[in-house]
DNA sequence: AGCTATTAGTTGAAAATGTAACTAACAAGG
DNA sequence: CCTTGTTAGTTACATTTTCAACTAATAGCT
């Protein structure tokens, strides 16, 4: 009598479909307009985001490994998206900026990413999406800015 | 005035988040005790929920590609959780059938899913749970059950 | 039958990820 | 100062994932 579960109910399985469905379509975007990965455009979008800041900062805010963070922000020098200045007051760190194109290609991709939540919170009604956010937001441990 | 756009309320940005959380807490389970992998518990629950079925079937449902259940698969078998027999009618395919010890773990394992799964649900009001529920599975383009 | 195209599944190499060990810089207590 | 411990970030190696090429079997057309 407890056979109704459902594995494609089941919230990780859903979840990570669901995710993964839209990370491999909005994945076009910055994949085919600028050959990023996906570690690369999350470290650009929070430097645009949040303005020059260190990698531990972003590796604590985006729940990213340092490695990985540390690979992408070297691929994303490479690609001359960001540069690196090392901190007076504690030469371990250093501050990443958006160049003059990293800041081009975060503007336009941020833009694309508006239009792209927008397509899809239109698929719900404002209360579906309000609900939705809300329980997105609780399970991933983001906290809700309740000002 | 379009400064609105927040990273941590960007949808797919989200939803990975979330994914990766409830991911990396439910496989705590499947990898501490059976010592699988994500692919192969995957393709174990869906052996076990919908009965024998070949590897094709389970790259169709579960969006998975053919190489990465090649593998589990393999692994599965290696770990003596299932068998396959090649299909009479066309010996291309060959059927995946749990054994004994491979339902044994099924059903361990869809137990502490359904313990899981409850437990975030309860973070929930039954009428959130409703709406989430359809949107992420709108989302993930599984389709909801209407009978 | 015989040719070509598809399909199920495997395999090998390249890319990406995770894990652990490492360097360099700082901090704090003696 | 000088140990010992911690922190930011990198590097090296193992595991996974991805992608393309492959094999074997079938389907379909002529």
């Amino acid at each position: 009598m407890k056979d109704d579960f459902d594995l494609t109910g089941f919230l990780p399985y859903a979840l990570n479909q669901a995710a993964d469905a839209l990370s491999l379509e909005f994945q076009a975007t910055y994949k085919g307009r600028y050959g990023m990965l996906r570690t690369e455009w999350r470290v650009l979008f929070h430097v645009g985001q949040y303005g020059p800041m260190t990698a531990k900062q972003i590796c604590d805010l985006a729940r990213l490994h340092k490695t990985k963070v540390s690979r992408a922000v070297a691929a994303l020098e490479h690609k001359r998206y960001l540069t690196r200045t090392e901190l007076e007051s504690d030469r371990r760190q250093e501050t990443l900026s958006l160049t003059r194109s990293g800041s081009a290609v975060f503007g336009d991709l941020q833009h694309e990413a508006r239009a792209f939540d927008a397509k899809i919170r239109a698929t719900m009604t404002p209360n579906e999406a309000e609900i939705f956010q809300r329980c997105v937001m609780r399970i991933a441990g983001l906290e809700q800015e309740t000002p």
